[in-house]
DNA sequence: TGAGTGATTGACT
DNA sequence: GTCAATCACTCAT
């Protein structure tokens, strides 16, 4: 594994939303270091009506207008956390949201956290991820490239991308900015394979 | 100052 | 398949 130069977190947000398939998420905390495959993400562009970034700069999304690299986490629906990753550049508000990850690393302390056995209940939701690798508020606005929490790249199986609709969202539903990979059992629902 | 909304999950029917 | 939980944020009084 090796970690992603910045210049990659400025390409065209589409492309990185596919190219982070496969690419690893690493959490280093006090309790111990979990890692998970990304295999699950959907892009926000700054033009897109779903995005936070839409209606303006808030104190909420103004970490996505920051610049690229940087993690971006919000709270959602009263109990839930969801964890993005700023693209693009400075003053252009665009996000990865990372949806599912296949658990690598610290599989054990994944499980504590989530209060269950099975593997592949662990991080197949972006609320479920954030709770497995203990993603929280206080990551929002850290640097995903040299940070505590990281995503580097790792060699790569041959797989193939699918590009679908969006999940959970009513508008801009019907641009297909999600991405994930084909088969693969820890995407967060079934989609076309 | 208060109502409405949401990039979800888990429990229940 | 349906639905409540639950809170930060936004927007309208």
């Amino acid at each position: 594994m090796r970690k992603l130069n910045k210049k990659f977190f400025e390409r065209p947000t589409l492309e990185i939303a596919s190219r982070l398939l496969g690419c690893c998420l690493i959490h280093e905390a006090e309790e111990g270091t979990t890692v998970g495959r990304i295999v699950e993400t959907e892009a926000y562009l700054w033009n897109d009506p779903a995005s936070h970034s839409f209606i303006g700069k808030t104190p909420r999304n103004s970490v996505m207008f920051d610049e690229a690299g940087k993690a971006y986490v919000y709270f959602i629906y009263g109990n839930h956390y969801c964890v993005n990753l700023v693209t693009n550049k400075k003053g252009v508000a665009e996000a990865v949201l990372i949806r599912a990850l296949e658990p690598i690393c610290g599989i054990e302390l994944m499980k504590k956290r989530r209060g269950l056995d099975d593997v592949r209940q662990l991080c197949n939701g972006p609320g479920k991820l954030t709770q497995a690798m203990k993603i929280t508020n206080e990551q929002n606005g850290s640097d995903l490239v040299n940070g505590k929490l990281r995503i580097e790249y790792c060699e790569k199986e041959k797989f193939n991308i699918v590009c679908t609709t969006r999940i959970g969202i009513v508008k801009g539903a019907e641009l297909p900015h999600r991405f994930f990979i084909s088969g693969n059992r820890f995407v967060s629902r079934r989609g076309i394979s």
